[in-house]
DNA sequence: GTCTATACCGAGATAGAC
DNA sequence: GTCTATCTCGGTATAGAC
């Protein structure tokens, strides 16, 4: 595989991401998507067979982004500080958050419609981080309760999001994340 | 305005409000909206100009749906026993929510990036539930705080919500209405 | 391997018969 | 007023030139 190719796919993969973000992934025609990466429309079909199959590589692409996330949040020594700069790092994107609602939980709930092979690919999106908040509660000594404790955190999450989209308001991120620091210090 | 018509008209809107619900309003076609509410395609258009009038319809018809639910809970005496039945409601329809998501959340949401008319119009379905919440903490005590609270009930609900529909599972309801419960009695 | 031209279909919307 | 037939446009996908 040339250098040209990989070059071309990425930056489809991540304009069509960027696209389904802003507009949503089905309203963004391939034409939308390949013009704003400067590719020619019909070409589009030399790497992804179907429309559905670039959405596949959308999800693996944000995937991706969330294994980098926890990368750097494992860096922290303590899995304490991990889940506060998890919470901070919502907060500092409030005003995304606010203006495009929840990357994961959008592509989430948009693909799950779709149906196919895309719906049960898009369920990775809430396992992957989920996975990864139980385990930071497990290691700080929840071994019981641990998936109950990163539900909740998780939905706290998903709920602040979308309402603060619903509303147009980073305000309410700003309110509900000092919630839920205050539940975190309650229960660690 | 004759009877058949408002007959043709409701039954037009409920098919579209189900079938949004169902698979999303872009992707409901007029034609399939018609067809499922036995109304000719054509004729669509004598009841709505456009498909985005057509969509407003539903936006109000959950607001009907909403204040019609409100005006059953005000039956109940207290503040408290209404915010409960409300949370109780929740639970009751855990299978629905996570079967196929929040039928005001996802509806917001997807109209929200729509843009225009309807892009307003759907941030009501936030609107009128919060605000409704919102009259119950104050009517229980809580003059200062109650939009706070409101926000923290309403995020709560979307949060397990989205969730529950991410990944299909009925459970995460039942576990997270356990701990709003415990936090409603926490602060009334 | 890369891109142009185009086929094909289904969408929203309209004209006009009855 | 009600419905049929149709128009137009934009979408995905493909054929084939270079």
């Amino acid at each position: 595989m040339g250098k040209t190719q990989t070059d071309k796919r990425t930056r489809l993969v991540e304009t069509a991401m960027k696209l389904a973000y802003r507009d949503g992934f089905r309203e963004s025609s391939l034409a939308d998507i390949a013009n704003a990466a400067h590719v020619p429309v019909g070409n589009v079909y030399y790497y992804f067979k179907t429309k559905e199959e670039l959405g596949e590589a959308v999800v693996d692409r944000r995937l991706e982004e969330i294994r980098a996330f926890k990368a750097e949040m494992d860096r922290l020594s303590s899995p304490r500080e991990r889940l506060f700069a998890f919470v901070d790092s919502i907060q500092r994107n409030k005003e995304e958050l606010a203006r495009g609602g929840c990357p994961l939980g959008g592509l989430c709930a948009e693909l799950h419609k779709e149906g196919g092979a895309l719906a049960k690919k898009s369920a990775e999106l809430f396992t992957e981080p989920m996975g990864w908040i139980e385990e930071q509660f497990r290691a700080a000594g929840h071994q019981k309760d641990s998936r109950e404790l990163a539900v909740h955190l998780f939905c706290a999450f998903q709920g602040m999001a979308a309402v603060a989209y619903g509303f147009n308001d980073p305000d309410l991120i700003v309110m509900e994340v000092k919630r839920l620091k205050d539940w975190i210090r309650t229960v660690l």
